[in-house]
DNA sequence: AAAAAATTTTACCATTTGGTAAATACACGA
DNA sequence: TCGTGTATTTACCAAATGGTAAAATTTTTT
């Protein structure tokens, strides 16, 4: 099932440098056109490869998109796993954040891959999310919710506190197209966003003064 | 160019109702799968009317996408033109978030296909974006910079807040498959949302207390 | 350099899909 | 109830698309 069609053993150089420009390539035009919105010959061309040699270094179409779902899950869970016990709470997440974002800014074909994904109801991804993201997501779920008891943070719901990170950053990526039209002096809207969201999450983790 | 196929006049009864059900069945279809994962025959099957039938009342698959992002774009601005100078500036915030959240609760198949309509770069709505879209989002970001200056909300960027705004509520409905799988206790995640959004928000816009 | 293995191309194919033509069934006002 | 325009079905088609077989070419090993 999970046949690996360049048979065995250690990959040789063209392979490796092929499969890289294949998974480029797919990434670039599963990112802007879905994974049904996507066809072989559009990665052939952007790749600069034949379709029938495509199928040669992978199985098929759905092969190449969970080889990148594989892929881009690490990148992905790489900020939250940061998130560090030993660290101030406010902080943390506040750094968090900005991780985030800069992940927007500097990987936003993985965001829109990840977000076409998830709209579709994740059909290729549900797995992913159970075995990898959910156990991280609790871990650092239980985290905050421990310093809030602690009296580090005001009382708030740690999973949405999450959802609400997730959402504002990667909006950046995902809704370029809007964010575009929109944004005025368009001139820097990273530093932008990153003071807004700086300013949000601050005043939303600010501890009430208790004199 | 933009032929009506239903020649003229008066649509009759019988018009009114199954263009109504192609509509109804084509959000179903196109917002779980996109544009391209879209087929006739899904839409057919889905409607209960035959394929030919379909483009009896539509000139063509990309018709009946653009009426849908046409009948979709009234109740998508509906919250935001609600937006009121003449209240409280906190107050009339807040509540917009609460009318967003709503809407991504009671029309989650719009949201997403929104949703993925911008994720690919708005191949069919930058028109709309521009015309309906831009005019009124640079009317209430001045309505909320005003309030800013006559000191009724404290300082922040009003293009920003907005862009956080939209990204929290929609994330509700876009990332559902995501909040399925991560959010515990999912009794009513609903209002778990709106309380944290309210608090969210609610301490960005708070004033500091100058005694 | 010859053999063997790996890679790439050429020439296809079956299915799916958006769409059409024309025949048929139906609704409804005169 | 009959005629006329409306609605629906049947039978197709051309293009696109994921994929394959096998020949041809290149690379690596001996």
């Amino acid at each position: 099932m999970t046949k690996q069609t360049p048979p065995a053993k250690k990959p040789s150089r063209i392979q490796t440098r092929n499969r890289k420009m294949i998974l480029d390539a797919a990434l670039e035009v599963f990112s802007r056109h879905g994974y049904r919105g996507t066809t072989l010959d559009q990665i052939a061309a952007e790749a600069g490869i034949s379709k029938p040699n495509i199928l040669y270094y992978f199985d098929g179409k759905e092969d190449i998109h969970v080889t990148l779902l594989n892929r881009l899950m690490e990148s992905w869970l790489d900020p939250m796993i940061k998130l560090d016990a030993a660290g101030d709470p406010r902080s943390e997440i506040l750094s968090y954040v900005q991780r985030k974002l800069d992940m927007a800014r500097d990987l936003p074909q993985e965001s829109r891959l990840f977000a076409g994904e998830i709209l579709q109801g994740a059909p290729r991804m549900s797995p992913h999310l159970e075995r990898h993201l959910k156990p991280l997501f609790d871990e650092k779920c239980a985290l905050i919710q421990r310093w809030i008891d602690q009296g580090a943070l005001p009382p708030l719901d740690p999973q949405h506190l999450i959802f609400s990170i997730w959402a504002t950053t990667q909006h950046y990526a995902d809704f370029d197209a809007q964010v575009q039209v929109l944004a005025s002096h368009a001139s820097d809207t990273h530093a932008q966003a990153s003071a807004h969201l700086a300013q949000m999450f601050g005043a939303l983790l600010a501890l009430p003064k208790t004199p």
